[in-house]
DNA sequence: GTCCGGTCAA
DNA sequence: TTGACTGGAC
């Protein structure tokens, strides 16, 4: 009898202790889980929820999405934060429309050259939609790996290389059961090895963990600066961005100057989300949503004759 | 106040 | 390699 793999071990607890996520059901499409995967990207799975219903339901298909315009999209993402995602997500459904299309595409390569997607994204698509053999490594599985598997404390700040390849070494030959890892490593990483509060007691791999067998140090140091938020040009953005967004096209500027005293501060977060597409000026006097025009006209019938 | 994280551009 | 990018939960 050969002892069940570390793999083995964190699978069939993921069988027994998974979140029930609609994106996880078994006939849900790439789309559908491109959708959650960007949504998730910086985002907790109870924020994403409504919002991937909502989306979904408007744009069941990437040519839906792409059909509309950005302002639809941006509106849509609603409170989810990072609207440029909003953005490049319609970018992408362009995108796999003209490449590919209208199919969320199967190959690592392909999905890497898509607005938004990025290693981890093309991966879990590729594993999660495709059932491809591919190690999926977000931030749980770096610190599941390199605590369980390195017994250091705390994983580095992003993705090596070297981090693919030790999960990689991890995943089970036969691809549908490698991909089944790669999603009982992240819920793992997720649910019970936390980054400040492990919960030990309930890890099936506690046995043979190598942070648990030499102490379970607590990291060396602060690894990320103290990230901010009030008071910063993101929070700005956020306020315009939000009065732009519960308005139907072209805002006066009075209305924008309402949202942040600091005139010097308010300009630099407006052009910076013009700079990043998500916004339009309209004339000198207004803004608006990008595309957040007037229907484009229908072609009329010529009865003019 | 503190925590959180993937992608992209600089 | 570093920093910008949000907004809600705690």
């Amino acid at each position: 009898m050969t002892e069940p793999t570390f793999a083995e071990l964190v699978s069939r607890w993921y069988e027994e202790n998974a979140r029930d996520l609609p994106w996880r059901k078994p006939d849900v499409g790439a789309w559908a889980i491109l959708v959650s995967e960007v949504m998730l990207q910086q985002t907790p799975v109870v924020r994403v929820l409504p919002a991937w219903e909502a989306w979904l339901a408007r744009w069941p298909v990437p040519a839906a999405l792409a059909a509309d315009s950005p302002a639809e999209a941006i509106r849509m993402w609603g409170r989810l934060g990072y609207p440029r995602r909003a953005l490049r997500l319609r970018e992408c459904a362009v995108a796999i429309v003209e490449r590919h299309g209208g199919s969320v595409p199967d190959r690592l390569d392909q999905l890497l050259a898509l607005p938004g997607v990025g290693t981890y994204t093309a991966r879990a698509v590729a594993a999660f939609a495709y059932g491809q053999r591919h190690p999926v490594v977000d931030t749980n599985v770096r610190r599941v790996v390199c605590r369980a598997i390195a017994g250091e404390p705390d994983a580095g700040p992003t993705t090596r290389p070297a981090d693919l390849v030790a999960t990689e070494e991890l995943l089970p030959e036969e691809p549908a059961a490698a991909a089944l890892a790669s999603a009982a490593f992240m819920e793992l990483g997720a649910l019970i090895c936390t980054a400040r509060a492990p919960h030990c007691d309930r890890c099936p791999v506690e046995s043979t963990c190598a942070w648990r067998a030499s102490g379970q140090e607590a990291p060396a140091g602060p690894t990320r600066r103290p990230q901010r938020y009030a008071g910063t040009d993101r929070q700005v953005r956020g306020l315009l961005l939000r009065v732009l967004r519960e308005t139907t096209g072209p805002v006066p500027h009075q209305r924008l100057d309402q949202v942040w005293a600091d005139d010097v501060q308010r300009a630099r977060a407006l052009a910076g989300l013009v700079e990043d597409g998500l916004v339009e000026p309209v004339g000198t006097e207004a803004f608006r949503l990008a595309g957040d025009g007037p229907a484009p006209p229908l072609p009329t019938p010529n009865l003019t004759y």
